[in-house]
DNA sequence: ATATTTTGCTAAAACCTTTTAGCATCAGCA
DNA sequence: TGCTGATGCTAAAAGGTTTTAGCAAAATAT
């Protein structure tokens, strides 16, 4: 029952033009007098009156709104939501969120829900790979920026961090402490931050002249539960100690410290450890870990930015590499 | 450029009408033949045909859609967001997520926006007290329920953690360890959480026969800082050291374990820890650190469900109390 | 052959905005 | 007095859907 402008306009005598019109702060551009518009504003302030965001967004073919498709809200989708939140928010824009569960069906039904809600543009963790992706309708309705997993194409646009130079950094700093036998636990094969993870644990081997050793390489998932079997993996097909693990994601960190404090609590003080991703608790873990921490504020803002842009000014898309940390503790 | 009811209806020289019934489904109340439906339905999907929602929202007068107001998304609301999403999603509901950073302003403004875009039900983490709650235009436009602070009134429903019976639970463990001397860190004073799980802290107190001493309790905000500060603050004024500490929230512990990490790094030993509010990180800070775990997951399900049955089955508001499981390490 | 029922479909209104094009009225000027 | 320009406002259309009331034709009953 929230008042409309028709009404609006039946009260102060007006027809509902000239209370749009006030509304919009076009009062000016159309020669209403200051004491009508003054009237109006009061009117409207005394009654609550806000405009259905529904019409206006018939009206206007724009709805102010972005949607964002994340696999799940873990502490990294987290941040970049809440970042991008706050970001779209200051500019006018709302956030309609999904979650996948990485699962591609259901990125294939979210995607339909939110085209069919009129969104703006998209801001997507997308499971599909570069073909399904561009069969896809949505790139020629909105434009959408990739986060977190990147896709060949130059009217899509991504923001990821620079998963490559991340990780050698880290695995570099393993090999100044000397270690030489390092092992990688990584996750879902086919996704590009996997691939770039992985390439930059090997360039890391190859330039501090240590073997690339696939058996010492395993990539299953990246569940909590996959970082688990392939500590456990690990553990059972080698007989010497590891000196050194990576794991490629925070959930197979958390795999691996649950297979530690089960099977091995000792061995965290044996191993050293590193791992893609950070979070503020790592601190308190002994260990010592060391830890690639993803800009997500940068990748939230930039994302916006790029959609933003398009959106407002008409630039093209935009793709950009964002420089993660190396945490060393 | 999607198509609409118009143009398919052209295509399937009928009436959009004949178009919409079939659609929805209705085609056997209005005896539409099977074999215009099924030409329909098969033209809507070579066309890829998705019905405007905003148009559906105007006419129908609700849009499948809820507000989530949070303060940020920390890992509780997180949890709580991603569970939300997923229940409120396969009953046909997408979730707006919007965070108020705790500002009483944002949050009136996003209440304001959000029943604009028409929602048909929120879901918020309130920053108001009962009066600015009641005076608010939006307890008679949709069903409101409220999750971890509630407020009393019996047209606004909530589903709270048990925070009194949680709190008390913990504390009552630390005693039974044999500790005597508890101090208890909290957060904003106002808001029922903080009211109850004092509640619950003190009464463990009086239970086991010891002193409620008014000295041993802080209360400030829920920032990490204000936990950081209040550890500063107790290690300062005591010069014995505390037997055990209890804080009120995970940000209030984080900020606990960075100043032992900073000045006091042998605490950790020395001191028992417990908690509201857990995390699966916790399970590898050494310690041990006991805490209360909200079942967000719960929290999401009941909230979901008593806005679905006050919006499509005509249901009474309801208020939930959770039970939290403590967490023994 | 006519009346009645069933079948299959549709016209039009309503939901609430924004925007375009333009209509009165009045002042100022010749 | 008649014309021009400024002032202040408005009518109507468009955007895409759902629903109500009802129409024409075909089938059935009398």
């Amino acid at each position: 029952m929230p008042i409309h402008i028709e009404e609006l306009a039946k009260i102060a005598k007006v027809s509902k033009t000239t209370v749009s019109l006030v509304i919009n702060g076009r009062a000016r551009d159309y020669r209403i007098s200051k004491s009508t518009e003054k009237r109006i504003l009061k009117l409207a302030r005394n009654h609550h009156f806000v405009p259905n965001t529904l019409a206006r967004g018939m009206r206007l073919k724009k709805t102010q709104t972005l949607g964002l498709i994340v696999p799940y809200l873990n502490w990294h989708f987290s941040q970049i939501a809440q970042v991008l939140e706050k970001t779209a928010r200051e500019s006018g824009y709302q956030l309609l969120v999904a979650m996948t569960d990485d699962v591609l069906e259901t990125e294939y039904a979210l995607i339909q829900n939110l085209l069919a809600r009129k969104v703006d543009g998209f801001i997507i963790a997308t499971m599909m790979n570069h073909k399904q992706f561009h069969s896809n309708s949505i790139l020629n309705q909105v434009p959408v920026v990739l986060i977190d997993r990147k896709l060949k194409g130059d009217n899509i646009g991504w923001v990821v961090s620079d998963d490559r130079k991340g990780t050698f950094e880290v695995v570099t700093h393993l090999c100044d402490q000397g270690v030489t036998d390092i092992h990688y636990l990584g996750g879902i094969k086919t996704i590009s931050t996997s691939v770039d993870r992985l390439k930059g644990f090997k360039e890391a081997l190859k330039v501090n002249g240590l073997l690339d050793d696939n058996s010492k390489i395993q990539e299953t998932g990246y569940g909590i539960r996959d970082g688990y079997e392939m500590a456990r993996k690990l553990f059972k097909e080698n007989t010497k100690f590891p000196q050194a693990i990576f794991t490629s994601a925070l959930t197979l960190l958390e795999g691996l410290l649950q297979y530690f404090k089960e099977h091995n609590p000792d061995a965290l003080k044996k191993t050293q450890i590193a791992s893609y991703d950070d979070h503020p608790m790592l601190d308190y873990v002994p260990g010592p870990i060391q830890s690639v921490r993803q800009n997500a504020g940068e990748i939230a803002r930039k994302s916006f930015g790029i959609i933003h842009g398009v959106l407002e000014d008409g630039k093209p898309m935009d793709q950009i590499l964002i420089p993660p940390q190396v945490i060393i503790r």
